[in-house]
DNA sequence: TTGAAAGCGCTACCAA
DNA sequence: TTGGTAGCGCTTTCAA
């Protein structure tokens, strides 16, 4: 405590938070008695605790947070994220989620912000759960059907992206084909798994994007179930390959892979370069337009993702007074490169 | 407050805290109370002020908060700190430095950590001073010669580095030679400026750099004098671009251009290519080895960034006993690619 | 323009 | 095993 100056603390206060609640000449004897005292200002804890605000927002991603900075477009987005709160002067405060529930709601409760915004790949519900019993605003990056008015989100409609890529490969002549997915249930490993239909996947991410799929081939007459569903466990170059290990050896291999990322698909490009005796024709497509789809050639459909993390932000940080304006839905666009091309084979 | 289960608030804060202080039966009957009544459980910021910590470290970027997503190594970086404070359960705040050197020390002041990982890419004395001020552990990313006894640091022998891709380079024959930094001088614009020594570049990282590209040439018999510094306004490609606008026009263009970062290279090289009449044979080498490098074929010092972040973060999270151990050097590698190459014109 | 006092929500000590 | 109490460091009325 500063009053070793001569005032009240409630003057050092309005030294630092209300510069004009007191002449300047005083302001600056306080300052300067800090400086020579080595007071380093108000803590902000305390600072926190009286006002009832942190100055940060918590980015909660639901897979793991060094996973976070190696998927290329959670960079982007955290980019996104990083210049709306510079702009506003607040902090990011990333959160890592332990893999135990208990541990990951814990860690939810007690991250010390003003609210989240929530970029999850998996199920998320139970973080919602959490920050809505905190009292605490939060952006989600999906697009909910059953949004509260409060409630505010910035998504891009998957299903008619996944539509356009799709029927992109189905208008090529390919009806043979491979849909890739991170994570379609949740402990299955790599390869080829089996759902009902494509509403059975519990992501909701991952169905909207699979209905996409299904649209586009039952357009053309082919359905769900000619359909071979592969599962990437984890969104990597690693999983992909993992999960068309084979693949290709079948009697009547997928003509194209359609997969749910850029990253999955990199992967099965990559996967099929090393092929011993070359890279049969196959079309892959992916799914962002990340920086590298572009050097790979490859076919997508691009969301701009610095975009998406800059509105989610934004949105937090200067909440909408009309509540359809927290309701954003981004442009998706079909981005087609070579890795895509007619249907070769009979 | 919960005491309406009709238990006391200690007793409430010990179901959360300290679960062995009380039967299970009890603290079953309170967590769901708490569940009932919409308690969220303890108020992270009350209790970070009570406890007197807070479960996150600080990482502070002198540049732009949106700068350090776009930059490979900073990410790499970053992701190694995801790593570190992952395993540990501590969060990451991104704190966001304003423009106005005031505002960034108040952002220091402000932010609610244990303490903070300072990666800088300009001066950070003055961010040093404050979390010194605030009694706040701190690990830095670059050697300090200067280095207090209980002060942390990891990082590189950045003129030895430079010097061996220096050397490459002599080695090859090249005499004409570019340097390309960032932010040599504070404020000067894209393109040539003049130092009469390397030790005359204010940022210590730089000065290391610059340090060892000019050992590698006196050893051949070209002085400091003779090399052409450039400066490039900022750690990008594009600024990179402008740096070398013109150069290659000269008279005597250089017939290589060493850079201080892969990011610069490649802007040199992109540059190169965009030539009219095609790209003239100039050697070219960067710094970090960033992903990006190798598909491009250049030549660089690799340094190991996801390390780097990695270890400072358990520098800080689990301080060594001994004070040596706080002090990291980190080795680099000479690797040659494709863009270096023998000096072909006399 | 300044000072006194209350209390933000919690935890840790100590006594029962 | 449980409850009472002090106080973490600050801001903010309100009164002087």
């Amino acid at each position: 405590m500063a009053d070793a100056v001569g005032v009240s603390r409630s003057t050092v206060s309005n030294a630092y938070s209300r510069p004009d609640q007191l002449s300047s000449a005083l302001r600056e004897r306080i300052l300067a008695a800090a400086r020579q005292l080595g007071y380093p200002g108000p803590n902000p804890t305390a600072r926190s605790l009286r006002r009832g605000f942190v100055g940060s927002i918590g980015v909660l991603f639901t897979s793991q947070l060094s996973y976070a900075f190696t998927d290329p477009f959670a960079v982007r987005f955290l980019a996104g994220v990083g210049t709306a709160t510079e702009r506003h002067g607040t902090s990011m405060l990333l959160v890592p989620l332990p893999k135990e529930q208990v541990d990951a709601r814990r860690a939810v409760e007690n991250a010390a912000v003003d609210g989240f915004c929530v970029y999850c790949v998996a199920d998320e519900e139970w973080a919602l759960d959490v920050i809505r019993a905190r009292g605490l605003p939060y952006v989600s990056t999906a697009v909910r059907d059953d949004a509260a008015a409060d409630e505010r989100f910035v998504g891009i409609d998957e299903r008619a992206a996944a539509h356009s890529v799709a029927a992109h490969v189905a208008g090529l002549g390919h009806r043979r084909v491979a849909l890739l997915v991170d994570s379609v249930l949740p402990d299955a490993p790599a390869g080829p798994v089996t759902l009902s239909g494509f509403d059975r996947a519990p992501h909701p991410t991952t169905r909207g994007r699979l209905a996409g799929f299904a649209d586009a081939f039952a357009e053309v007459g082919v359905g769900w179930s000619e359909l071979t569903l592969l599962n990437a466990p984890g969104n990597s170059g690693h999983a992909a390959s993992a999960a068309v290990a084979g693949l290709f050896d079948r009697p009547e291999p997928p003509t194209a892979v359609l997969a749910g990322s850029d990253v999955l698909a990199l992967g099965v490009l990559d996967a099929l370069a090393r092929r011993p005796g070359g890279s049969p024709p196959v079309s892959v497509t992916g799914f962002d337009d990340v920086p590298e789809a572009a050097a790979a050639g490859l076919t997508t459909v691009r969301q701009p993702a610095q975009e998406k993390g800059r509105i989610a932000a934004e949105l937090l940080l200067d909440p909408p007074t009309d509540a359809a304006a927290g309701h954003v839905l981004l442009p998706t666009e079909l981005v087609v490169r070579a890795s895509t091309g007619p249907h070769l084979r009979s």
